[in-house]
DNA sequence: ATTGATTTTAAACACGTGTTTAATACAATT
DNA sequence: AATTGTATTAAACACGTGTTTAAAATCAAT
């Protein structure tokens, strides 16, 4: 380990715990077990349980983002190029199956039942990342969408990301083992998803500026 | 009450005690002072709190159907009508806030993490009603477009029906309350899945159809 | 009315949980 | 070397859980 205070062995062992078994059925004495630590450690050095679950979140903030990054873009990159970029590392973190996995699998926990550190986590990680979405689909379709209607696109793009992963043991009952190795893997979804939405987000632009055409221009049928 | 039994009071009232709290977190406690019965009538009648469960989740089954059913088609109802009524009802099946809403509450539990009951929910509740959405795409998409691709389509349909149900916490912080209410109701979120996904499976039959007329009848630069 | 099975009841059981405690070991400082 | 503050330990505590039990009550059939 690199770390080999009490407390630092407590982080490193809860981190996994936490996210396998989420708060409530994590106890306590297999989190210490597995740190090889005394039973009354947890309580000593961050108050109780909750506190050190709180720290757990934060660090598997931190971890998870810099386990899939978003790559930084230079002034040339297209919109679409970006796009891809975001999905993909969006997918790559929901679906990230490494070492360092246990912090995504833990942050879709509290996305799926927040708890405290919830609110934590849309400050610093999904309020900033769908931002950056929402930026991008605005380079797309310009300033004549509404930004609510341009939100829901984020949305919709998001769902499809999250889906494989909230869905993933229904996805594998429904299309069996083999099916899903084949056309189901990181990179054919995350194609599929960016064309999918691609072609949704460009007919929205469409549709405005096509009625932008009909007031301002000229006439045509209806 | 519809039912005077002990047994089938305990059913009425375990449904929304279950749907709320979750099999772990619900106490047979809990259910049975709701039930006005003793606490030992769970295990005299279903045995233990599983088997009391896995009964509740088959009636949350059948009711979930009935709550929110598929209109009945006639033959020259359009596909785009079909699939409208598709997405509709995924949504108020997920979204419903109604005396019976309990259900769909809980067959959510189980799709996000499953237990026994799940298979039986599959069986029975999922794969057909993916399969009728398989069907109208099939009517859209004609059989050029292989069923992995349509299948594919099905789930992200499918993925932001469910995306604010499972994220609707996350949703809520991130939009405000009065955002929220105001762009997204039930109504306007169907429209706009309707939306993206009919532009999304239009522009994948496109580039199918596309792709035969290039191999097929006439050329075009590259 | 009596009997026998079924149902209901209150209490207790067995277990696992987070937390606390008081004693002990350790380290640093004077 | 003594002392003081920190860290560790094993044990116990307090509580909530599902389940069981054995007695009491209820009901149906003889």
């Amino acid at each position: 380990m690199a770390s080999c205070t009490v407390r630092d062995r407590l982080l490193d062992v809860a981190g996994p715990v936490f996210s396998e078994k989420g708060f409530e059925k994590a106890t306590v004495r297999e989190i210490c077990q597995k740190a090889d630590v005394n039973l009354a450690s947890v309580n000593y050095y961050f108050g109780d349980k909750e506190q050190l679950y709180l720290e757990v979140v934060c660090l598997a903030k931190e971890m998870g983002v810099s386990r899939a990054p978003l790559p930084e873009w230079t002034a040339e990159i297209t919109a679409e190029q970006k796009l891809r970029d975001w999905v993909s590392t969006l997918v790559k973190r929901m679906l990230g199956t490494g070492e360092l996995s246990w912090s995504n699998h833990l942050i879709m926990r509290e996305v799926l039942r927040p708890t405290k550190a919830c609110e934590h986590l849309i400050q610093e990680l999904f309020r900033p990342f769908v931002n950056i979405a929402d930026s991008i689909l605005q380079e797309i379709l310009g300033n004549e969408v509404p930004d609510y209607r341009r939100m829901q696109c984020v949305f919709s793009i998001a769902a499809q990301c999250q889906f494989y992963r909230v869905s993933n043991g229904l996805v594998t009952l429904m299309l069996g083992h083999e099916e899903k190795e084949i056309h189901y893997d990181t990179e054919h979804l995350i194609e599929h998803i960016l064309q999918f939405s691609l072609a949704a987000v460009k007919n929205l632009k469409q549709e405005f500026t096509a009625s932008e055409m009909e007031s301002s221009s000229s006439l045509h049928g209806i």
